[in-house]
DNA sequence: TGACACCATGTCAGATCCGACATATACTGT
DNA sequence: ACAGTATATGTCGGATCTGACATGGTGTCA
């Protein structure tokens, strides 16, 4: 969208202790980083409980190993869409991600 | 990514009905539009239920009412990322995002 | 130390998506 | 029938995203 350089800091770095307070992130930019790290993590989490490489990950979704290494940082030039998308493909169902989207936990740190 | 013309058959026509059979649609692309379908939804639900036009909507998200109609469709041109920011501009919380893509309610039709 | 496996980060060409516009269709009320 | 309002559909230039590649970093094992 608009500006790359503070989501990429919202990001990564503050993952840990809560996600976003101090930037000067709308309400609904918060809530759309929060929603997208936690898609984030619960790839990673499902990557790892398959005991799959990021490399095996990406074959397995036609993409490749540097991405996915994206798509668990969260990273801005990742979308939702592709984070779905790639639950999806590991076999995850709709409510699955659901669940992933409203899970309680991630901020906690 | 590949495939618009079936995607577009899929979304719509069919999704009343029970949603995606006898295209060949793979298990996950099944999966993925179903999602998609079930936020357009949502985010049609939610602008009726605030008495908005589709103008007014596209004015809040700072988009147009095509793109909103798109949406609102489920179009194959449309992101689940688009659905999900729209949503959350309109005041959705993170949580009712996974309440609406879990919904068991849409396909009964 | 070197070799190896895994993950992270930067870059880029090509693919896809977005907002905007034009236009079409549907439904009112007059 | 006409005007007005709301929604649907097609198209397009420019913006964004994607997969691929190169490269750097870290841990492990001999």
């Amino acid at each position: 969208m608009r500006e790359a350089k503070r989501k990429r800091l919202t990001a990564r770095g503050w993952k840990i202790g809560g996600a976003t307070e101090f930037l000067g992130l709308s309400p609904e930019e918060e809530a759309y980083v929060e929603l997208k790290l936690r898609l984030a993590d619960g790839l990673r989490k499902r990557r790892l409980k398959s005991r799959l490489t990021q490399q095996e990950l990406a074959t397995a979704v036609r993409s490749s190993q540097s991405r996915v290494a994206k798509m668990e940082a969260g990273d801005p030039t990742v979308t939702v869409d592709l984070l779905v998308r790639s639950l999806l493909a590991l076999g995850a169902t709709r409510r699955e991600v659901a669940r992933i989207i409203s899970s309680g936990a991630l901020p906690a740190a």
